[in-house]
DNA sequence: CCCATTTTATGATTAAAATCATAAAATGCA
DNA sequence: TGCATTTTATGATTTTAATCATAAAATGGG
């Protein structure tokens, strides 16, 4: 995360964005730095059939789409707002000027891209060769400590959809359905009205 | 890739593996930084039953296991050595050290990992949502790209085994061997005794 | 506040890749 | 160079999650 200070003395502009606008979109060249000032926004694909696979999903203060912005290369990714969003956008020169002549943020973006590649590790590793509830239970593991999950009386409330898990885990509803029943009967989480705690 | 002449200012040191060696195990908190000298390093992990998941592959001139290095955290794979490999090994003081006083490294470090979370990103949604075939070519065209794949008159070779392209997709090998001739039958690729070209 | 849409839910069936079994060919190290 | 190990290969069988079908409950935008 980059300072509003450090953003205004280059330049950034603030955009807001209705639910389900595109932001960027997979294959395009990438010419910006997007912070996220409020809002929810996920990077996403989706396959020939139209299944979609969540890469991740940002919120206030994070940025998103950096690693091809620094290689030239298109992006790997859709980019759109899972609510209304609002979002400093910085050009890409502007952008590298700022990095170059502030070089703690090098830094800084260096321990935000170590943190994202250190959760596709985890993930990857777990869709490859674990089964679904294992799957579901470490996305959930993961999330309580980098997404925004509010703790209350109950433990933690997992603010995903069943659908948006599968998309995150590559599983189909009905199974992570069945996977966080199974859960919940084994005591890993609990079942609220629909909610699901741990 | 970060030069010799800066590694030796910092106090590197080389050290030699054989093959199977383990370079540093899942679970333990990063102290170095490696970079390859010669051979050729993996970094996967092993699940309950033993099954394996390659994260990656890395050869000359390459470094691998820095996102826990910026982040405190525990690795989440195993580096071990595919073959006989020499590698440079920074201690992390020493590393970060170097990083403060040499910012042009920063912007090294942040491309390096940029193009790690661009092949995790690719991969992802392959192994989420993509059928063997697809997959296994996907990371076959990646390859030829990032992986040290030679070209000769029949193309690129793709010199890694059924096993290694299963573990790095999520496929078994019987299912790897199976794309790879439908592949073949196809025209999308060659396969010239037993070794597959693109 | 109404109604279309989304989300959660459950049972039955299917399909696809994993698993199991077996073996020939190739590799490599002792 | 010989032999154990690895790699590639193929067919049969099984398992697991996807798919299909259907519906109740909840949500939210107009």
């Amino acid at each position: 995360m980059i300072t509003v200070e450090l953003l205004e003395k280059y330049g950034v502009v603030k955009k807001s964005f209705d639910k389900n606008d595109i932001i960027f979109e997979e294959g395009n060249l990438p010419l910006h730095y997007y912070q996220i000032i409020s809002g929810e926004i996920k990077m996403s694909n989706y396959n020939d059939d139209g299944r979609e696979f969540i890469q991740g999903i940002f919120y206030n203060g994070q940025s998103f789409g950096e690693p091809p912005l620094f290689l030239n290369q298109k992006y790997p990714a859709n980019a759109i707002a899972v609510e209304k969003a609002a979002i400093f956008i910085l050009p890409k020169e502007n952008f590298m000027k700022l990095l170059e002549e502030n070089p703690k943020v090098s830094i800084k973006v260096i321990e935000n891209l170590a943190q994202r590649l250190y959760y596709k590790s985890v993930m990857a590793a777990e869709i490859s060769t674990h089964e679904p509830e294992h799957r579901v239970l470490k996305l959930i593991d993961h999330g309580i400590a980098y997404f925004n999950f509010q703790q209350d009386k109950n433990g933690y409330l997992i603010n995903f959809t069943r659908q948006q898990i599968g998309d995150l885990t590559g599983l189909r509803v009905e199974t992570v359905i069945r996977a966080i029943k199974a859960l919940e009967k084994k005591g890993k989480l609990k079942i609220i009205n629909r909610k699901v705690y741990r």
